[in-house]
DNA sequence: GGGGAAGCTA
DNA sequence: ACGTAGCTTCCCCT
């Protein structure tokens, strides 16, 4: 069998400015431009991987003037300048092409347009089939039995193919008629006039009726309306120059010939090369390359010893550690292996001879020996699992590089030690392999990945400290993140106590009403179906029941919860449905969830709190998480019950600060208004109702506080006028409105809004309270959502990220508190604003004394703190 | 194994 | 086409 050739002929200009504009300015550590390169190698790998091309050419336009000029002086003009963001980039498109084996080529005084309708119609005549790719719909014009054209949609890899019949389906003519289309309706990008006042609707109409432009006005006065005709025969000559001009040529002087354009798909190590020099980490992993151990970190020689046993010689102030865990968890993995380095060299210790060793053991435990640690808390807490207790950390790695700029890699020495310009650490990833090819090498091997992560944990010490310096952030480094987390690695250690029996009984009780619902709606339905499944869900209630669509997704209909609500009153199975996923997720998630991480020996939830991962200072939990367990409504909140404290007599008591994100704002803003209303302690929401609707304190209704609340809530998120319109449900000129009353009573917040985004864009970061950092590229983007996004980000991260300070400082001073003061509550959970203990019955009363103490003074703002606190038996009852 | 939808928290 | 910050589960495709 003969196989057919198949040519992929792209517009090049076209697909690299909407890459470009589609996605964040990326770049690399050497400081390249990489997001049109990116974008466009994305979809150039789409397209390859699905149609199989024989044949593949990418067409670009040369030059700025063209033949079109000649008709027209106008064409194309009005455009903005190209970005020089991206024009740089443009040669490592072509460098990207050449190494995919892809031939790319233009011609003078003509547009890629000309190029590809030429080579189309050549393709097509030799009974080739050809795709065209491009996000330019006059491409439409060339579509024909042998042509598709495939049209980005939206972003980079969505596309919609048009044959003939799909054109004539969405626009109700033929292909060839797309450049009378034109001529008539124009194309403002293009500059194309075409007939003022006669848009896509009109000239398709007219398109119908008289078949093309010449048929039009050789039947003008058979066109309905006046005004219309007027405008057709006053712009006649431009009517049918605009159609010229968006006629693609496809006799243009095209010097290539079809097999030019012959491709083979081979993944070259030149490809990679590139891939790596550009840091396309997700594109290496999609074309198969094995992450490979960086060739630098290989050649370059490392000198270690591997120490079978262990002096005081080896044991230098400073020296960095690396305690190696062999499981993503460490709660539960071995150790197999310890780094070491100091000004004496770099060694590898066998865990068997570390851990037997007195003298290592009790350096591990000396606070007076300086270790430098990357992640010390996972180090404290592997080896406090082994009843080691590991002291005098001063300084980690990790922390510091996420204080320094936390939207980096931190999780990965090797990324760390990239941009710092030392190359020959190997990263966990490249080492161990990932997923199915993990694996743990014998001793000779991983005493050299060890060494080197010790040697390098050494040699970055100095220069994150003068990064840390630099950026004024040395004492939120030592004063703040490095005690916290050893007093999170205390947390994490204790656990929570949790009652199997009682999740499991829940868990009984959800699965009958969950049969029982679920036969219930396959009864009203007619057909069982699997009822997780939002396919199935969209089928069934939007072709079968034919329910209204209300909203879509990317991938189909949406079924979500609130799309659900509004279907409630159409049939009788939504609200079965509603109950169906709330208890689903509460036994998928909370229960089967939890039961799974209950430790087997200590009975206790040991979640692990990542510190370097937030972009505005908060904790995230993992493994379980344990910062969402239900609360809003009561079948949720009884997942709860299962939380208890160690002992008998001990209660769960918790504390959470109120309302502390605003009080947090008014001291930032310095508004007058709020600072006043906090410091009188008013009910902030009805405090705003009574602003923002011009009522006294009585006639403020439960309505006008509800909406005041969504209100407080929208600007701490950084306001917009669609967002909130969203939460109430109230059109977006009202939420507008209630936005500019809101500000108007808040003037100091409307200057701190104003403020804090003209800031943001001069230093290209934000800062929190206690100097905590968020850089914020996009805030010079010229993408309306990326940049808008970025202005919300520069509103709520200071805010966010200062009441994620205070909490963190008062769990600093909780921790010392309750040692200074002899106690044996522990601190179990911090859930953002809200900290919880496990409390013996006769410390209750001094808790309930030195817990707000402490978290009310944390910091010293110009707004009084307020913490409010609850105990009882479970967590359940702490309320 | 990964991406998307959905739903849980502050 | 869109309120801030997260994590886990499920399906479904590769």
């Amino acid at each position: 069998m003969i196989l057919k050739n198949k040519l992929i002929l792209i517009d090049g200009n076209n697909v690299a400015f909407r890459a470009f504009f589609a996605l964040p300015l990326l770049n690399t550590d050497k400081g390249i431009y990489t997001n049109a390169i990116y974008g466009f190698a994305t979809m150039l790998m789409k397209i390859l991987e699905t149609e199989k091309p024989t044949h593949v050419l990418v067409a670009f336009d040369a030059g700025k003037k063209t033949f079109r000029h000649e008709t027209y002086t106008e064409y194309k003009g009005g455009r903005q300048k190209t970005p020089p963001e991206l024009s740089e980039q443009f040669p490592l498109i072509l460098e990207l092409l050449t190494k995919f084996g892809i031939k790319h080529y233009q011609v003078e005084n003509y547009e890629a347009d000309d190029i590809i309708g030429t080579l189309a119609e050549k393709a097509g005549q030799e009974s080739w089939d050809v795709k065209v790719v491009t996000g330019d719909k006059d491409f439409l014009q060339l579509a024909n039995d042998q042509v598709e054209i495939a049209l980005i949609r939206k972003g980079i890899s969505d596309v919609e193919n048009y044959k003939p019949a799909d054109v004539q389906e969405r626009y109700g003519i033929d292909p060839g008629r797309i450049i009378d289309l034109k001529g008539l309706m124009g194309d403002s990008s293009d500059n194309i006039p075409g007939v003022p006042g006669v848009g896509e609707k009109t000239a398709i109409k007219l398109l119908k009726q008289f078949g093309t432009i010449e048929g039009v006005y050789e039947s003008i006065d058979d066109v309905s309306g006046k005004k219309l005709k007027e405008k057709l025969i006053d712009h006649h000559e431009q009517a049918l120059m605009s159609k010229k001009l968006a006629t693609i040529d496809r006799k243009a002087p095209v010097t290539l010939s079809l097999e030019d354009c012959q491709y083979t798909f081979e993944v070259t190590s030149e490809l990679i090369h590139l891939f790596k020099e550009l840091e396309f980490q997700s594109l290496l992993d999609r074309i198969g390359a094995e992450e490979t151990i960086d060739q630098n970190a290989q050649d370059e020689v490392f000198d270690f010893q591997t120490l079978s046993e262990i002096t005081e010689d080896h044991l230098e102030s400073p020296s960095s550690l690396i305690v190696e865990v062999t499981d993503s968890n460490y709660h539960y993995g071995d150790i197999h292996g310890i780094g070491l380095s100091n000004k004496t060299g770099s060694y590898f210790i066998p865990i068997k001879t570390a851990l037997s060793s007195e003298v290592f053991r009790a350096w591990l435990e000396d606070e007076k020996a300086e270790k430098v640690v990357f992640d010390g808390k996972e180090a404290t807490v592997a080896l406090s699992w082994r009843e080691v207790h590991l002291k005098g950390i001063m300084f980690d790695i990790q922390l510091a590089s996420y204080l320094i700029d936390p939207s980096e890699t931190n999780d990965d020495l090797a990324a760390i030690s990239k941009r710092n310009n030392l190359s020959y650490v190997y990263s966990d990833e490249a080492f161990y392999g990932k997923g199915a090819k993990h694996r743990i090498p014998e001793d000779e091997e991983l005493g050299g990945h060890l060494a080197r992560k010790a040697g390098a944990c050494l040699e970055l010490l100095p220069l994150l400290q003068k990064k840390l310096d630099e950026n004024q952030q040395t004492s939120l480094f030592n004063e703040l993140e490095l005690p916290l987390s050893l007093v999170l690695a205390e947390m994490e250690r204790m656990g929570v106590k949790t009652s199997q029996e009682t999740l499991e009984q829940m868990g009984e009780e959800l699965t009958r009403k969950l049969t029982e619902i679920e036969h219930d709606i396959y009864e009203m339905v007619g057909t069982t179906f699997n009822l997780n499944s939002p396919k199935q869900l969209g089928e069934i209630l939007f072709e079968k029941l034919q329910l209204p669509v209300i909203k879509k997704t990317k991938t189909g209909y949406s079924t979500s919860a609130d799309v659900l609500e509004k279907l409630a009153p159409q049939h009788e199975m939504i609200p079965k449905l509603l109950d169906y996923r709330q208890l689903g997720k509460l036994k998928s998630t909370y229960i089967e969830g939890l039961l799974k991480v209950i430790h087997p020996k200590t009975g206790r939830i040991h979640t692990r709190y990542n510190q370097t991962l937030t972009q505005t200072g908060r904790l995230s939990s993992i493994d379980p998480n344990l910062q969402n367990i239900p609360i809003r409504l009561e079948e949720g909140r009884k997942i709860r019950k299962a939380f208890l404290p160690s002992k008998e007599d001990w209660v769960i008591f918790s504390a959470d600060y109120s309302q502390i994100e605003l009080r947090v704002l008014a001291h930032i803003a310095q508004d007058e208004q709020l600072i006043k209303a906090f410091e009188n302690g008013m009910d902030i929401h009805t405090k705003t109702a009574m602003d923002v609707f011009g009522v006294k304190e009585e006639d403020v209704t439960s309505v006008m506080r509800r909406h005041a609340k969504a209100v407080n809530f929208g600007i701490v998120y950084g306001i917009s006028d669609y967002g909130l319109s969203q939460s109430l449900g109230i059109t977006r000129k009202e939420a507008g409105q209630f936005i500019e009353a809101y500000l108007d009573s808040f003037p100091g917040v409307k200057k701190y809004m104003e403020d804090v985004v003209k800031k943001a864009k001069e230093d290209g970061f934000v800062t929190t309270l206690l100097q905590r950092r968020r850089y914020l590229p996009d805030i010079k983007s010229r993408n309306f959502n990326r940049r808008s996004f970025a202005e919300r980000t520069a509103m709520n991260t200071p805010i966010q990220g200062t009441a994620a300070d205070i909490i963190k400082q008062a769990m600093v001073q909780m921790s010392e508190r309750l040692v200074e003061e002899k106690l044996t509550t522990n601190m179990l959970l911090q859930v953002h604003d809200e900290l919880i203990f496990e409390v013996p019955e006769n410390e209750i009363d001094t808790l309930k004394r030195i817990v707000p103490d402490v978290m009310e003074n944390a910091v010293k703002l110009d707004v009084p703190l307020k913490v409010e606190y609850a105990y009882g038996p479970t967590w359940y009852d702490a309320k």
